[in-house]
Parts: C-alpha cells; sequence; structure tokens
DNA sequence: ATCCTTATTGTGAGAAATTCAGAATATTGA
DNA sequence: TCAATATTCTGAATTTCTCACAATAAGGAT
C-alpha cells in the first residue's frame, strides 16, 4: 500500500495511522482491508455490510464481500466496530463503541439514528427481577417516525 | 376437525375455545393450524419458528415450514402473538402481548427469559433528544449469562 | 345438511444475509 | 530479504424467511 500525501486527504491519513495503531495494540496486523473497512465504516456509520463493501470497493476494488464479512466479524468482536441488528433489515455497523448508546429506527423509512442513554445513570440495567441472569449490558432499539416520514403520513393510516 | 372431549385435554379444549373467539373477533377464521401455533406457541414461549412447526406436527403431521411462517406472521400483525429477534439467532415468538415487557438473552446459551419493565414508568421512551424522531414504543434487550452459565464459567475467560 | 365464496394453507422455487473450508496472498518480525 | 503465519479470496453451502400460484377448507346462505 502506499501512501502518498498527494493523493490521499490528509485527515484521512490521520485516522489511517490511528486506526492502525488501534489494529496493532489488540494484536491484529493492519491491512488495507482492515483499514478501508473501518474508515467507510466510521465515514457512514449505520452502513450494512454491502454498502461497506460497496464503499470499500472505489479503494480496493476487488475485494470480496465475504472479506468484509470477516473483516467486520473480528472488528466486532475486538470492539472497534459495533454491530446494530434492526428488525426485518440486514445489520447495521458503526465506529462509535464504549458508550452505550442506543438505537431509533424509523419504521417506515428504516432510517436509524443514534440515541443517548435515556437518563444518566442506566435505568435499564436494574430491571425489576432477573431471574438468576447476571446482566452485562441493555440495548434500547426505539421504533419511531422520522420527521421526513412524519410529514409524508397520510392519517389515515394507523401505524 | 372433530372435537371430542374424550380425546382432548379439558385445559386445551378451553384454551382452544378462548383462541378461536379471539381470532373471530379479530375478523380471521378459525381454522386448526392457527390453534396448534398459538398452543404451541403459548405452551413453550419463546420458540423459534421451526420449533413451533415441530410441535404443531405433533397434531398436524403434514404442516409445512411455510405455513408456519404465513400463520406466525399474521398472528403477530394480530396481536396474538410477539415476535422477538435476538442477535445471531432466528426470531422467537411469544403469545404474551400487550404489556411491554423485554427479554434477557444468555450470550453463552441463547437461553431467553421475560424481564418486566425496569422501572414504574417506561423510562427508555424518554431520551435525552429524539432528532425530531416520534417515537412510538421502545424494546430493550438486555444481555446476560444465565445461571447455569455462570455456575460452568469458567473465571480465566473474560466475556 | 349442502353448497358456494373466499380466506387460508400447501407446494415448490427462490431471495437475502451470512458462514465455512481450503487455497492463495500479504504483513511483520527476524 | 525471508520465513512464519495471519489474513484474505474463492466458491459453495446454509439458514431463515418470502413469494406466486394451485389446492383446500371454514363459515354463511340456501
Amino acid at each position: 500500500m502506499q501512501r502518498s500525501v498527494t493523493t490521499t486527504p490528509s485527515h484521512e491519513l490521520v485516522a489511517s495511522e490511528e486506526w492502525g495503531a488501534r489494529l496493532r495494540s489488540l494484536g491484529r496486523r493492519v491491512t488495507k482491508q482492515r483499514l478501508a473497512v473501518l474508515q467507510a465504516t466510521d465515514r457512514r456509520p449505520h452502513s450494512s455490510a454491502d454498502e461497506i463493501a460497496a464503499q470499500v470497493r472505489e479503494q480496493l476494488p476487488s475485494i470480496s464481500t465475504q472479506s468484509v464479512y470477516v473483516v467486520l466479524a473480528d472488528l466486532t468482536n475486538l470492539d472497534l466496530v459495533r454491530k446494530f441488528e434492526p428488525p426485518a433489515s440486514p445489520a447495521l455497523y458503526e465506529t462509535r463503541t464504549g458508550d452505550n448508546h442506543h438505537h431509533a429506527y424509523c419504521v417506515r423509512c428504516g432510517r436509524v439514528d443514534d440515541v443517548d442513554c435515556a437518563v444518566g445513570h442506566a435505568p435499564c440495567l436494574t430491571p425489576s427481577h432477573d431471574h438468576g441472569m447476571q446482566l452485562l449490558s441493555a440495548e434500547v432499539v426505539y421504533r419511531g417516525l422520522c420527521s421526513a416520514c412524519q410529514s409524508r403520513a397520510d392519517p389515515e393510516s394507523r401505524l
């Protein structure tokens, strides 16, 4: 992989270095595929594996979709990307990890937005009784209607 | 469908009648397939479509899996069953609807438990900011480790 | 009780998303 | 630069679920 300052936008170069450092510190080799997947995911949060593959192909035209899947699965395990599975649609990926933010998706158009945790203290982690399950984390998925779909919504239709 | 008191356990007969009434009031015909699917789902909450099909086949040996899918999709729309999609596994169905209860699944064995809403007032429906999305409902999914897997867990492994 | 209308189910194929095994390739430490 | 082995590629396969159309059966009317 050649890194030319003249052909690569500087902010991407920096990002590339950062991702590379993170990968190395996690015991992973720094490959152009991983960097491209990370950058594509970073650039467009809530992208599907297919969309990420399409993005990546602008840099690496011959990358296979399967490789993107493998890379994403590995990065997800490393916690460099987070996988979100909205109902009835392919999994989406984002680079925002570590904060336990949640997601709202539009039941009409499928649009997904990030939603920060409701109250300061994660309220969803203290259910009334836990059946002996040791809880690790909670993910909240909001069903909603995005502003675009609200304006376009005919009042007759019951959602 | 013949209904013989001597061959059908009375509690199932009653349940059958109840489901029948509900279906009728929702403008649906009362078919043995629908009743069998409802009873199977009721008997074993958090079953997958395949598991429900297997259960149903004990009564209706020749029902196709596709029909079970169609019936479940329709019953879900009617709100007689609720569909839950845990990450990385097939959708699960249950007859407990209307209360907005949540789910905890074991990250190791996949076991799913019901969890009643954390605090009295649905806290998860008031996110800090909603990006203009009109929120309709929230579903909380708890990741956890069930008691069986806790005992069997080697302390070395980082979960 | 029987027939007819039409909802429901069955059949068979097929789509979409994802995973797997083994061969080829590329990164990194020496 | 080279070797070791992590990573990616190739191609097929799997799983879950959907679709179109034919066959069947539920429930009201006669």
